[in-house]
DNA sequence: CTTTCGATGATCT
DNA sequence: GATCATCGAAAGG
């Protein structure tokens, strides 16, 4: 049983990106707490991880409890904690987080003062807490990174993914009730 | 408030 | 050549 911040991490990608929100996430001690996830398996038409093992998604064949990061239209990072066991292929995209921790360097970083948006979105959270592709596949319960469970009990709420043409309507997109750091409003 | 579009690179057809 | 788990600027209502 691979479990961090008191979140199992064997356990499946919905349960995982539930059990996700509220746990704070710092880089190098830069970040804040998770407001906005997104589960995606193997069976899943919208997941990296559909066609099978490859370069690209090769972290998230890898060992649960590890970051996996890609490049999103050639611009930007993307961090998603692997889930499940190894070889499996599941993965939660960390999409949102309320700036708990560092926020002056983060607004350097993403050149702004509105904190609202530093990390509101998986690419602009990317930029916050300066991750790139040197962190794809290191494990999440060593320096830099640093995983703290929920404070006290959180409302969890859920939608449709954002961003995918396939498999639209699952409802695998999961949120902190009434944050306004979130990258869209749930509905 | 909404929609549209360009940027930029890896991956796939 | 097309698509993409995105973002920000620009244009229109």
């Amino acid at each position: 049983m691979r479990k961090l911040a008191e979140i199992d991490f064997s356990a499946s990608s919905l349960q995982v990106a539930r059990a996700l929100i509220g746990v704070s996430i710092l880089v190098d001690g830069v970040g804040g707490r998770i407001v906005e996830t997104e589960a995606y398996d193997r069976e899943d038409p919208a997941s990296h991880s559909h066609i099978g093992p490859k370069p690209r998604n090769a972290s998230m064949f890898g060992p649960p409890g590890h970051a996996y990061v890609y490049r999103s239209y050639g611009i930007h990072w993307c961090l998603n904690f692997v889930c499940r066991e190894t070889g499996h292929g599941a993965g939660v995209l960390i999409r949102a987080l309320e700036p708990t921790a560092g926020r002056e360097v983060m607004r350097h970083r993403r050149g702004l003062q509105d904190d609202r948006l530093l990390c509101a979105g998986p690419g602009r959270l990317a930029q916050a807490l300066s991750i790139t592709s040197a962190h794809d596949g290191l494990p999440l319960d060593r320096p830099p990174f640093q995983l703290e469970p929920a404070a006290t009990p959180v409302a969890v709420v859920c939608g449709v993914r954002i961003g995918i043409s396939k498999a639209k309507d699952l409802p695998l997109r999961f949120g902190l009730a009434g944050s306004r750091y979130a990258s869209r409003p749930f509905n």
